[in-house]
DNA sequence: CTGAAAGCGCTTACAG
DNA sequence: CTGAAAGCGCTTACAG
């Protein structure tokens, strides 16, 4: 009897687990054998009989692996972990379910990180998400925020980032996508825009000001007016309300995200306009919200189930010391009912 | 030096990361005083200056303890796994919230591990998640899904679940809220009511509906209509379609879920009718969506990171083999602009 | 007040 | 084709 009398953790918890030890004795061979048969490394070193009658003892006793010995023993732990700075976000949610689906094919695990702060060190995600980690994919964040992370010398794939921050980024194409919107804007006949933009520090969000402004300078469009919203619809409405009190001869809201556009248009009403009639709205991410307000959003569709499953493709790469793949993802307007031509007066020059 | 040169699972990998022996030895005394010091258990054990020079060397090495040696050697991780059937949805985000909040006050890890399937046996989240788990949590699934984690033996704490499914279920008063909205309704003198309800095959929304049954029967109103939504703002669009050519007479809509409110509200615009003039309309919920769309939705605010707070209070107490408060949580209605009483044609019995 | 030793459960290089 | 042994890094009961 192997079991070391004064040392055991746990005396009293239920039934014991059965360990690959217990496996052999029951199968009648060694602990090297179930090993070698349960993970699959049997072909040539051991008989086909003696690999069934090893599965089938397991599969009796039901055992299944203590994954803390197995990372211990492999100092790797395949569990990468996802830093997200919100949870309630579809975006993130998609980019998740991306990320996890080539994470389970490759029999990597997944986990997830919420972090409140974007732009402020994260609190440690070791002492929280606690997993042994090989890797971190961080989606939107700055990267201060990663300050532990990186101090643990974990490699990191940063999504949706400042291309400079980590050894590998994965990023959408804002730039074309803010493009697009201005392109339609301008298209419609609309020449003076503002920017309902997210009071949020980070790359994506600077980016897409970024493009705004450089889209703009091809056209005979202005920028008139650009107003700071906390991230929800409550933020976006209020901003709208400065934005048409300060610059009421705007036509177009350029908004950076739908949850922003969706306040927006609340504000638009309250003040007795209308949507498109009146004002022209637009959105960023294409998120179901897009859909679900009326009139439904002209919005940014991006690739987010794609990003996260390049993210992990990426964090794979780096791992096992090749190139990772850091292209840019294409995005696509998504053209609704939110947009028209200004309104009459204004296509005619006069006021409100 | 005791290295197992043919051991090593590992020569390439970086800078080594220093162990609990490197710190002992830097420090110049044995692993255990190390450990002793590290996890705050010397008190009166260790003199206060080798203390001292051990968080020392410890901080200048920059150690932090292996989590999987740790695990493997206490039999215990204090890491809980979230199941939840969604990521996309505010009240699961927020569930996460408070139950990630209780857990990192009581130095515990929590996993989060969206399972798509909500009746349907959920893929191993062993594979997934990978983390060795002391006790699972699972909001708003059914038991069935359960099935490979209760094989496990892990203690399970189900929250908005049956009862009587698991060793401990923390509920809302799902009940209660029903009621309130059916209350609100008929004060409002709505007689005709309609039921959109989730195409879900799980224990809240068979509630919902047993709830909203049972407290019609105490009321002169009357269901005159049930139809089954897929679980998307599209699915209520298209459900109250039918509910309103099968049932014209209909003037109020309970709808199991915001999403599904957010779609009913279009459907009935876009039969020219207005909400709530003409169709009143209620959610289920109070997320976020609630107040982006106009009119914003009557609904039941249900306490979301309350329970995930209980839930892993209650995880905590079958842990440590204590009795778990399985109290039953409280639901507000909250009265918004998406419901009114009938319009006059409905008030003079008159046909629309 | 401190250290030496055992062992958690696994995997793999090596010897047969 | 199979087994015995070492060791991953930690924590704790025990001996001093």
């Amino acid at each position: 009897m192997a079991s070391g009398r004064h040392q055991g953790p746990d005396d009293d918890a239920g039934p014991v687990r059965p360990t690959s030890r217990d496996v052999a004795r029951s199968a009648g061979v060694s602990q090297a054998t179930v090993s070698l048969v349960l993970r699959d490394k049997w072909h040539g070193r051991v008989s086909t009989g003696t690999a069934e009658v090893v599965r089938t003892a397991a599969r009796e006793l039901g055992y299944r692996p203590n994954l803390a010995a197995r990372s211990l023993r492999l100092g790797r732990t395949r569990t990468a972990l996802l830093v997200v700075p919100a949870l309630t976000n579809e975006f993130f949610a998609r980019v998740h379910t991306g990320a996890a689906r080539v994470a389970a094919e490759h029999d990597f695990g997944m986990v997830l990180y919420p972090s409140p702060e974007i732009a402020a060190p994260a609190p440690d995600p070791f002492g929280s998400a606690r997993a042994a980690l090989d890797g971190v994919i961080a989606s939107s964040m700055a990267v201060e925020a990663l300050a532990t992370l990186r101090a643990d010398g974990l490699p990191l794939v940063m999504l949706d980032s400042d291309p400079g921050g980590s050894e590998a980024t994965v990023n959408l194409d804002i730039a074309d996508g803010m493009r697009r919107v201005v392109e339609h804007l301008v298209g419609l006949g609309h020449r003076r825009l503002a920017h309902v933009t997210a009071a949020v520090d980070s790359w994506t969000f600077h980016a897409r000001a970024r493009a705004l402004a450089d889209a703009l300078a091809d056209t005979p469009a202005a920028l008139v007016r650009t107003e700071r919203a906390e991230l929800t619809v409550t933020g976006g409405l209020e901003a709208t309300t400065r934005v048409l009190s300060a610059a009421p001869d705007a036509t177009a809201l350029v908004c950076d995200d739908d949850m922003l556009a969706a306040g927006a248009c609340k504000a638009v009403r309250r003040l007795g306009l209308r949507v498109p009639d009146d004002v022209s709205v637009t959105g960023f991410d294409d998120l179901s919200l897009a859909t679900a307000v009326e009139p439904e959003l002209t919005t940014v569709r991006l690739p987010a189930e794609e990003i996260g499953a390049n993210g992990m493709r990426a964090l794979l790469a780096v791992l096992e010391e090749r190139a990772p793949d850091t292209g840019v993802l294409p995005v696509a307007l998504v053209a609704r009912g939110s947009t028209a031509p200004p309104g009459p007066a204004w296509r005619h020059g006069g006021a409100r």
